[in-house]
DNA sequence: ACAAAAGTGTTCGTGCTACACCCATGG
DNA sequence: CCATGGGTGTAGCACGAACACTTTTGT
């Protein structure tokens, strides 16, 4: 154990908005490979890798993530937490940087054949502590949700508001009212209205307005739950 | 460029309630130790150092600690962010893993003669970017101040509410209410009373109730600002 | 006209702040 | 008995959840 190799590698949980089966409607999806070899073959792992020597992390996400998905259409990636485990993989010791990235309903990419888009309430065999690290990484988005400006990088670019509830419902995974939401996001100036309406659907009914999100980059609205600074109640 | 080295290192932002001027009163201090030898000879820095081939990050921060102060004197520590440019420091890549560290108002370690605390409001000049380090571990203390119990291991075992503003004002840099803070953290069940009361000082006034934390250990005490899932309005 | 979908209004409860007022102690 | 500090009560506001009601479209 003591002339033992330490690696920094990358996981990167890139989620999206899918729909798999029509009778359940969208769920929240996070983009798997297959692994070919050993170790765990079979078995499906987070896009990522090693470290290279000049980049920081975050380049470095961007450059695995391109391997499996055009990198274009991830609207948004942040860092979240380390794996740090010295036995969490077998072999080298590899400490993990576990990124978020986010990818609108409204682009499909097209994906390599050992990649494919899986529902995180159904993940197939993973490999090592991938499926621990896809279900963190699901606990921060939902809380994220729910503080911040994050699902500007789940929707398109204008959508109606049913859009929204059903991307915010896939992503939390519980209902919410499409109502409710818009006041909220109105209110922390997250949404905004485009003054522009939808033609309505084949079922026929009112056509609806269509907004946009105000900002491209993630803001946090709700910074004060408790202990505001005075003059701010 | 080619052949360099990527090690990774662990730093602590260590911080305690302290007074440092009568007149002030008591101020968010961070542990800092100063350099005796080139690079930037003369800086401060935060206790750290390189993580070793079979520690995980937390026992590594425990172990780099435990050389600038007695680790059992810190209440909580966790691991925030990373700091991973390429170029952060000369000569070798170092990829720091930045970690917060608090310690109770009521303890006060013996240093070494390099290792001193200051005013988070003062800094003196730092070393590479430990700086930004202290002003980001700030950041999130103050942020997880408003949602979770963490000042448990910024208090005594038990204290006056006085007292507990006092830490809270110093550690989010403005003043809070004595009552609503209070009353905060009892609907929350973060404190209990523990029945007993504090003689009065000095001067006289009515001797306060005595309060504990209920618990020893993080915990988040308001998940969803909104969107909550339903029924749990 | 009617169904379907979207949008508006209203009620209710809760959490937080601010501040006035009451209580207990030491000198 | 009064200054000092601690504790209690209360009013007001802002936010969010739930849900009924109205509006706008297609058939």
């Amino acid at each position: 154990m003591t002339h033992r190799i330490t690696v920094h590698e990358v996981l990167i949980a890139v989620f999206q908005v899918r729909t798999f089966t029509a009778a359940q409607g969208p769920e929240l999806a996070v983009l798997l490979w297959q692994r070919a070899r050993e170790p765990e073959e079979g078995s499906w792992s987070l896009p990522g890798g090693v470290l290279a020597t000049d980049e920081d992390l975050s380049t470095s996400a961007r450059r695995q993530l391109a391997e499996k998905v055009d990198v274009r259409t991830v609207a948004h990636l942040e860092q979240l937490s380390i794996f740090s485990d010295p036995d969490r993989v077998p072999g080298d010791r590899r400490i993990a940087s576990n990124f978020l990235g986010l990818v609108p309903i409204s682009s499909d990419p097209t994906l390599p054949v050992d990649t494919a888009w899986h529902p995180v309430a159904r993940l197939p065999a993973t490999s090592f502590d991938h499926g621990t690290v896809v279900r963190h990484a699901r606990t921060r988005l939902v809380a994220k949700l729910s503080y911040t400006n994050i699902a500007f990088a789940l929707a398109p670019v204008e959508f109606a508001m049913s859009t929204l509830r059903e991307i915010y419902a896939a992503a939390l995974g519980y209902q919410v009212d499409a109502t409710n939401l818009q006041r909220v996001l109105a209110r922390r100036k997250v949404l905004e209205a485009t003054g522009r309406t939808s033609p309505s659907g084949k079922a026929g009914g009112r056509p609806p307005a269509l907004y946009r999100f105000a900002d491209a980059s993630l803001r946090v609205t709700d910074e004060f739950a408790a202990l505001r600074p005075p003059g701010q109640a």
